[in-house]
DNA sequence: TTATTATTGTGAAAAAAATTACAACTTACA
DNA sequence: TGTAAGTTGTAATTTTTTTCACAATAATAA
């Protein structure tokens, strides 16, 4: 087998593979077939370069004539970072942002779907929102394994999140993707990413400055 | 004058420092007024050394036996990131996601303020929503220049991006945070910071696979 | 046929970021 | 007093990421 391990992708890498699918997915609906390094290059603010290297990773060719054909390039992108049987989400806490992001996501990707949402007000509980079915918060050790739920998104009240947390680890989440602002810890084997606008508009200001 | 150059710092140090300045007030607001680096980087998920070595590059010494006083450092990093007149934002799109980041922003920064929001739907128009005067589209290029607002926060309908950013760059706006995952280009000089909450999740879907 | 141009793939170098190792200091207390 | 424990600051090293430089290949046109 050829193929090279994927564990050992830059983790830089991985994430401009999500985004290189993103802006492909854009380009076939377009009509396009083909594609040259320095077109995704522009598409996204890199270098040609950097685009050739990332695509060797992952062992494709593409041709000095045609460039890279977006459908298998695309395809290849999906094997590398979709797992084979998909895997389920969890929105916990289904205020202003939960909706948001949920009615944003929905649909958007084949292998990861939105199956449940949780909270707390019973205003929000046992029915339907944004395509998504919401349960009470003390249901959520039951349901997420019986759902196999294994990232859960946390945007609930700040002064929730802790306990929360807690109910998630204890449930056996596998990935936790914060946006809170209140810093979690996690043990090992269960993975944390944390999003907080503030940084991008501070990092955004201090450049402007 | 000892200061360091704060153009040369590592963007990654840049980063971590709005971090820092965020936890640090959640200390002070729990009474405490010093803590050590260990502390810190806990918090932050980091290790201690590089906790040590982003104060080191900002020039902010602590002492052996009490680690750092919190407020020196809240002050010190106030200096080196926020702009010493402050800066004027504006929320472009003021639906689902729009209302989110505006309502979580709100008074949480002393020197970024979100002081106009952009719409084309006149139900969402010549209104207040979450505490910002929202107008009407047609209004920017007048009022981007008269509020002095040098940062746009862009989450208008995805289709209608690519015409809603050339508006801005026209009315002279310096920096753009772009939600709406449709790829931009900006020219020199204009500063440009994209998130998608897709890529988070994959790459965490990765992770967990 | 033979330059010319445009492209990919990749080794090697450079740059950026993180970690290691440890000197220097401070406190506590035996 | 002396020593053990705990801390900061930083030089040196290692690791990660990006960029440079260029060989190899294909298409095109003179
Ligand atoms: N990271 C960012 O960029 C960013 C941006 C906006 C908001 N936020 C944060 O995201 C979170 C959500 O923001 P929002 O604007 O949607 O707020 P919101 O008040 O609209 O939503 C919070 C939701 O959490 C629910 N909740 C509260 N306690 C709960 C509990 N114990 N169990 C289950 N559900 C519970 C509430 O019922 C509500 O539906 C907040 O913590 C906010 O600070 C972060
Ligand atoms: N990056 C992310 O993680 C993320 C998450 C959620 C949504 N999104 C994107 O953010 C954007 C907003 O999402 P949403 O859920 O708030 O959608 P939404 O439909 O609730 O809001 C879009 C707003 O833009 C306004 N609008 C449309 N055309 C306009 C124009 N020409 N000028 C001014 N205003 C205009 C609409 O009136 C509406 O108020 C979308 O592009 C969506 O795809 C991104």
């Amino acid at each position: 087998m050829p193929n090279k391990k994927n564990e050992d992708l830059p983790g830089k890498t991985v994430e401009r593979l999500s985004q290189y699918r993103r802006l492909l997915f854009n380009s076939l609906q377009e009509g396009k077939t083909n594609i040259y390094s320095h077109e995704l290059a522009r598409l996204m603010n890199l270098t040609p370069v950097q685009v050739r290297r990332d695509l060797m990773l992952i062992g494709y060719s593409g041709s000095q004539s045609k460039g890279y054909i977006i459908k298998d390039l695309v395809n290849l992108i999906g094997k590398i970072i979709d797992s084979d049987t998909g895997q389920r989400i969890a929105i916990v806490g289904m205020g202003n942002l939960g909706r948001a992001i949920t009615s944003y996501f929905l649909g958007k990707r084949e292998k990861l779907s939105i199956v449940a949402a949780f909270d707390n007000d019973p205003q929000k509980t046992d029915r339907i929102i944004a395509g998504v079915p919401c349960h009470h918060i003390n249901k959520l050790k039951e349901i997420v394994p019986a759902e196999s739920i294994s990232i859960a998104v946390l945007t609930v009240a700040p002064e929730a999140t802790y306990e929360v947390a807690k109910q998630l680890l204890e449930a056996g989440i596998k990935g936790i993707l914060n946006y809170t602002s209140v810093p979690l810890t996690v043990p090992e084997g269960v993975h944390l990413e944390e999003y907080d606008i503030i940084t991008s508009l501070e990092k955004l200001a201090f450049h402007v400055k």
